[in-house]
DNA sequence: TAGACAGATAGACATTAATCGATCTTAGAG
DNA sequence: CTCTAAGATCGATTAATGTCTATCTGTCTA
């Protein structure tokens, strides 16, 4: 699958958007550390089981806008922002470019085929 | 469903994706006009109903990424570059930021709960 | 008004995806 | 080595999604 199709399916679900943003922006953890993440945080704040986070986290890593270091019996997540560059630089084609002249009318418009 | 999520998910998809990179260059049109594009051309560029096709474009419309306007028997379709600009400003958040220092090591995790 | 055509809607079907309980694997503690 | 805990994997279930055929709606034309 297309990388972006696949960072988008990844972003695509409610989830997975709370999880990224609290990966900006963590709000507890059980790791003793600042800006480190590890999948049982993700397990207290989200209310979900453990495999189910597991399984967005895996998504979220092979799409590549996750980054998953192990340490011991833990997990540590972090965001790979160069990935969500990636996507931010192809969305933004859509953004800027022409801007269309919004004055069609039906006037120039014959049937298809002709017929 | 959050705006950010439902414009993701109309996104999260080849086909559509497809569309509206088929929106920024239309490659042809049965309707006689530059940078205008209706249903049917791009029923003839994905090769797929015209159904399905109008429910992708409803999906698109819906999520706001793209305008739709009636004229006559004919609808044209556009991008909302607008819309766009505030998935990607959205997205923007997370390719940037603190360079969290990627120092953590396990000396420094406790048991969870301390027990 | 009747026919033709663009597009929307409805219903059916197949595939994918989210979630959970149960189990497995691996690593630190004692 | 044994126990415990973190996380991954498996299997099942349910919900959501993409696609099609058939049909309906609205508009233009003769």
């Amino acid at each position: 699958m297309d990388s972006l199709v696949r960072a988008l399916k990844a972003l695509a679900d409610p989830i997975r958007l709370r999880i990224v943003e609290f990966l900006r922006h963590p709000q507890r953890s059980c790791c003793a550390r600042e800006g480190v993440v590890c999948a049982c945080d993700l397990e207290e704040y989200l209310g979900l089981t453990q495999p189910t986070i597991s399984h967005h986290m895996k998504i979220l890593v092979d799409a590549g806008l996750v980054q998953a270091a192990k340490h011991g019996r833990w997990v540590y997540y972090d965001l790979n922002r160069q990935a969500f560059a990636s996507v931010v630089g192809a969305l933004g084609h859509y953004q800027t470019g022409q801007l269309a002249t919004r004055q069609a009318d039906s006037a120039t418009h014959q049937d298809h085929g002709g017929l």
